[in-house]
DNA sequence: CATATGTCCTGAGAGC
DNA sequence: TGCTCTCAGGACATAT
């Protein structure tokens, strides 16, 4: 499931072959899957968007944004299931969208290429923003500080503003925006914090390690180029699965040894609807 | 307002 | 073996 890392993964793996090209055309997937959530209609879409050029990539949250030189820019949101790709993707059952593109490449003549959305189970979202919605998108009223920006000070003055189990809070994306369900446990686990602990009993010792272990738990799974999980779901842009799902200490390890006190079983219970894992010894509820 | 729950989706895996 | 059922969790709508 993209999170940050992951979707940070699709834009660094995409960055290249988009930036400086022109968009030639944008296609729906021909096939009879159920359409994705596209945003406008793709007739006025292409005509907002044909002929312009491809001025960046970017990532916001779990979000993967082309901004083009008209100022919009188009706003993927891959959820669940969404892949961004590159080249011709193996299973066309599940296209959702491509962008044909031309320009120079690497140093090398221009040269036509395509970018896919490709969505398994179709909950991932494709949109044009114009320039102002963009801004919103990218400021903190709707979504909070993306996760890798976040500060000891700004974590203290979110955090304390609510009252909820710490796991959940994480989970928030107007609280810290770039945060899902993998990475929140081990964020926690790494924090030594009990995902239970309620935000506003939080000591200042205990946010400074939130802090440093969301830096250091998402940098590294950059790094490795996110997690992919059982189902194989996730690949980076060239198809290729990621490497941190072995690098977890606690995510889909329940019953195994916590690799950090080897010795306590790891957990898991169901918060928020959500799975939940920690290591009972290493994240007591009532800690020091 | 803050927080909690329900909803969408597909395919893997469990259990009978 | 082949069926049915549950579950996975992104973001947002609706409920409390």
């Amino acid at each position: 499931m993209p999170e940050l890392p992951e979707v940070e993964t699709m834009v660094r793996g995409i960055r290249e072959a988009v930036t400086g090209a022109r968009l030639v055309d944008v296609r729906a997937c021909p096939c009879p899957c159920r359409p994705i959530t596209l945003t406008p209609s793709l007739a006025v879409l292409r005509k907002q968007a044909l002929g312009r050029t491809i001025v960046a990539a970017r990532r916001r949250a779990k979000r993967v944004i082309l901004e083009l030189d008209s100022g919009a820019a188009f706003v993927i949101e891959p959820r669940m299931t969404g892949l961004m790709l590159l080249g011709d993707p193996p299973d066309p059952e599940h296209l959702r969208i491509e962008w044909r593109l031309v320009g120079p490449e690497a140093g090398q003549i221009e040269r036509e290429r395509s970018v896919w959305f490709w969505d398994r189970r179709g909950l991932g979202t494709v949109r044009l923003l114009p320039a102002e919605e963009l801004d919103v998108l990218m400021g903190t009223t709707r979504l909070g500080p993306d996760a890798l920006e976040m500060t000891a000070d700004l974590w203290r003055q979110r955090l304390g503003s609510v009252a909820r189990p710490v796991k959940v809070a994480l989970l928030d994306q107007r609280l810290v925006a770039g945060i899902g369900n993998l990475y929140a446990s081990e964020i926690l686990h790494r924090s030594g914090i009990h995902p239970e602990a309620r935000t506003d009993r939080l000591t200042r010792r205990q946010i400074e390690r939130i802090d440093e272990a969301t830096r250091f738990i998402l940098q590294e799974a950059i790094r490795y180029e996110g997690s992919t999980l059982g189902d194989g779901t996730y690949r980076n842009a060239l198809n290729k699965d990621g490497g941190y799902q072995n690098a977890h200490k606690v995510y889909d390890r329940e019953d195994d040894p916590c690799p950090t006190c080897d010795g306590a079983p790891v957990r898991r219970f169901v918060q928020a609807q959500r799975a939940t894992f920690f290591c009972p010894a290493c994240q007591k509820k009532r800690d020091q």
